[in-house]
DNA sequence: GAACATAGCCTTACGCCGTAAGGTGTCAAG
DNA sequence: CTTGACACCTTACGGCGTAAGGCTATGTTC
């Protein structure tokens, strides 16, 4: 599993910080340390601080990292709509990919130069909505809003995140949450890309009624 | 401000409870401790182990505590898209009351007595949509993703959550991230009613676009 | 009243964590 | 041969959650 025996290939931040996204999904967040990452790195804990001056600051690397490996925008020459459309299942398919890291990335200001970029052209997407600026704003938050959601719920959330210590035992479920226990279910992650869908679609939907209602 | 020279009142998992709130809300969930929640309580740590068998226990019951303060659903007398509308922003008003445990609750599975009951009495409210189940099902996960979102971003997310260490300088925003510097006064927190209830109504705006389309 | 049990709380200690401070080995430039 | 920069390591500190066990006051039972 590891490889600290052979004549180690020289530290870099690159090296580092790959090793770090590999760790996080492989032990978990809250398993990940810089000693762990140390180990598997083959070298000490503190040889990272050479790199990167905080943890904080290799957390903020692996932001960047990840944000830069996402899709570009759908083709211009597309409808706006059919474009929001498509960069939400790309967002969607980008988020989800290191599922470990994304409650991470999604609880945190993205300001780093990649999520910046990648931030300023979901606006500039919206801003060709045709609404009013502040408005545009606003339904990109929203939309944001619904995207992170989903993908906290994809990564972390009622099927993926941890557990209260003691469950409530199966019959207690029939008998005094029916709702719950009827729907559970529908919440397993085999049902995810269906929920996704309804749930993107019905938003798509609202915004060309927002859009139309505009117009008017 | 702490309270531990005087004769001490007996601790209790309610005190427990009650304090680690007011201290989670005090200094924030990373730097919570249960040395410091003794220390705020005016006794060692190990004697919250005597009420709750770990942190975790602890955590999950503040998680109830918290779901315990919910708004009851609106009246059901109400036409049915108006009582998702309220209880929308119904949601939004709890979740936010406590912004610093909203991080945790949010992404964690709830399955706490009294967060089962509320996940219940929601359920069987969209199970009133009158779609079929597994439609109902879906939409309810995915309005509960855009309100855990727009909870998080609003507790958590750009405006609130920590930040890089280095951030970017007001003049490389305004040259290279034109459509971020030109959004940013619209993520701030005087701007959070005006961009949750757009959402809101936009998915609300959704919804009513897929039943009219099944009842089609 | 004596013996015992229990509840409530504390002491000590262990192995984690992030990281401050400073040391060591290597190697290239002067 | 010296110097200094770079890459990496050693040691140590204060914090964390919590296992193991101890102490004391208050019943409970004979």
């Amino acid at each position: 599993m590891t490889a600290k025996e052979k004549a180690r290939e020289p530290l870099s931040r690159e090296r580092i910080e790959l090793a770090a996204l590999e760790l996080i999904e492989a032990v978990g967040l809250g398993e990940f340390s810089i000693r762990k990452l140390a180990s598997e790195l083959g070298c000490e804990a503190m040889s990272i601080y050479h790199y990167f001056p905080s943890k904080d600051h290799l957390m903020d690397a692996l932001i960047d990292h990840v944000v830069a490996e996402f899709a570009s925008l759908p083709d211009p020459a597309l409808p706006w709509i059919e474009r929001v459309r498509r960069a939400g299942y790309d967002v969607r398919r980008n988020v989800t990919r290191r599922p470990n890291l994304f409650i991470f990335v999604g609880t945190h200001r993205m300001n780093t130069p990649k999520a910046l970029a990648w931030l300023n052209s979901m606006l500039g997407l919206f801003g060709e909505s045709g609404l009013p600026h502040a408005e545009s704003v606003r339904l990109f938050r929203s939309v944001s809003y619904f995207l992170m959601g989903a993908g906290l719920d994809e990564t972390a959330g009622y099927a993926r995140g941890p557990s209260t210590v003691e469950p409530v035992p199966d019959d207690v479920m029939a008998r005094d949450f029916p709702e719950v226990a009827g729907a559970a279910p529908f919440f397993r992650p085999a049902q995810f890309d269906a929920t996704f869908a309804l749930g993107w679609e019905t938003m798509l939907a609202g915004i060309e009624a927002l859009l139309a209602g505009r117009r008017r």
